[in-house]
DNA sequence: TGCGTTTGACTTTCTTTGACCTTTATATTA
DNA sequence: TAATATAAAGGTCAAAGAAAGTCAAACGCA
């Protein structure tokens, strides 16, 4: 468990607090967390990206820095680029921040985002060449089966 | 008696002790008995299973993990039948039917069940022969409309 | 001998690191 | 002062590392 980019993600969440952007320096950053500064730039991609509702901007050269900011916060206008995103595939990874977010966004309920996360898992989607039938039946025993366990854990 | 299978079994029933999830390390464990870590895939997918009243997830790289989770479905004859029956292939009309009793019984609430009726639609799942990450990104795209128009229709 | 168990080789996914590149600011020099 | 060098950022990409998954062969006991 804990992962250095998960810990740095949460560090950077929090410091960013209610705020809509954030400046920071890669290199005192990677420093602080000791690690490679090129790892900021891959919790920068696969956390503070488009799907999550961030947006990085930087500056190279003496007193450069990196700016995070949280886009354009109409919901509307979020899903509809997610929507248009999903023109191309996605992989699970993805699929769960962009859900992630819609809960924060309060357009998904926390319940329906599980249940559509467990609808996508890699486990009820398996062998994709299945028939969809066959599919349709994995996915939902999977929906049902979690949907169980989850009600079973609030109790 | 006492291979290592039920070993690690009870070890892991009793580390789940009252709690409905447990998190482990495939790797810790397996090193912990000095059995190949595959052999605890083996012991999840034939004593973890949902007959069992389990379900596992997990997470690969760096920092990953795996969780058990108790499903508990005994106490519902009606559910256990349900997904049971589910091992064989279902059409998306019976599914529908599965869906709507569900909610009768409170089982699922009627955005859950509509979220998950869409995910299953013939229009979510469309041509079986994709890869699974096209597949998936057309059932969150779907999900996703929906869920869009649906919220529109009610400000 | 057959079925449940155990092992190991190979695969997939996600993370971490490092070597090399580009841009910008500042200091130096003709 | 204009041109040039140097240092100080940040960017990119691919390889290595760290998990977990799969599958089939070998094993072993009733």
């Amino acid at each position: 468990m804990s992962n250095i980019s998960d810990i740095i993600e949460e560090f950077l969440i929090n410091t960013l607090g209610d705020d809509n952007y954030l400046d920071i320096s890669r290199n005192d950053l990677a420093n602080y967390f000791n690690v490679a500064p090129s790892q900021i730039n891959y919790v920068l991609s696969t956390r503070f990206n488009y799907e999550r509702g961030f947006m990085t901007e930087s500056k190279r050269g003496g007193g450069g820095y990196i700016t995070i900011m949280r886009t354009d916060t109409k919901n509307s206008t979020w899903l509809n680029g997610i929507i248009d995103r999903l023109n191309e595939d996605i992989d699970y990874r993805t699929a769960c921040y962009i859900i992630g977010s819609a809960v924060e966004r309060k357009v998904l309920t926390s319940s329906e985002a599980e249940i559509i996360k467990t609808a996508l898992s890699p486990n009820a989607l398996g062998n994709p060449f299945k028939l969809e039938n066959h599919l349709r039946a994995q996915i939902l025993q999977r929906i049902l089966l979690k949907h169980n366990a989850k009600t079973k854990k609030k109790e």
